[in-house]
DNA sequence: ACGTTTGCGCTTTAGC
DNA sequence: GCTAAAGCGCAAACGT
């Protein structure tokens, strides 16, 4: 079949575009343990430092949902 | 079989306890849903709502979460 | 203000309600764990009780499906 | 202080690869969602999609499973 | 090295 | 029907 399986070859790529980015994210969660790897080596302790980085994410977190509930608090009011 | 079969009915228990608290926390969820459909029907917006409760529980697991890492701390540097 | 803010008290009670509801929605999620890890300290497997607990709501929600469905057609029937 | 406080630095340093590692991984996360939006608007089930990535991914992981005990006899029989 | 415990990703569910 | 959030299961990471 030379004009081959149009919607086949379309899935199989959409599969192996996905298939990439998912080996590409597997390589940055590797990095990161490797980051830790080399922290714990310089003598930090790597639970602590997993906390840290968790407590910071959260208050990033806390933070957007406040505004979010500020802004939906303004559009509940009419105030623009 | 007077005796029973032991095991059987012992896994056969522990299935049963465990279908009854999911029962009980999906009517936990049912009511859940039912209070959100009467402070509807007072007026309020339930969008809004859900927001103010996600807000106060990621508010109270961001202080939890500082709470631990300071005993992550105290462990760490030998400080009871 | 002895006539207080009304709305808002009732705001908070909805919400605290809530609260309440989800804690101990909580709460019940808890004891099934407890009864998972309790079977698994007696010898269980906890992976295939998940399955069978699984396999058996899919059932219950099957044959629902079934009584719902006689009820429609009673209710079409005039069958009371 | 000229010098710093290089021990503080150093795990800010630290931290700071880590958030950054863990943005482009949330990226290529959020990429991977929108391949599959791409697909569904292009008439494909996200699910039987996700399926079929779960299935080769196993199949990878089974064959490199095969691989590692295959190493594992050589060394055992020291064939290099 | 193993078992326990915590964090992360996925799946499923609820709301709009 | 779709989108967003929450609960669940799994897997890695820590401690023994």
């Amino acid at each position: 079949m030379a004009e081959g399986n149009v919607a086949a070859d379309q899935l199989r790529l959409f599969i192996e575009r996905i298939e990439r980015l998912e080996e590409e994210k597997k390589s940055m969660a590797d990095d990161v343990r490797d980051v830790y790897a080399e922290a714990k080596s310089n003598g930090y302790d790597t639970k602590t430092m997993r906390k840290i980085v968790a407590l910071r994410r959260m208050e990033t977190h806390v933070r957007q949902e406040a505004d979010a509930l500020l802004d939906t608090y303004r559009n509940a009011l009419g105030l623009a």
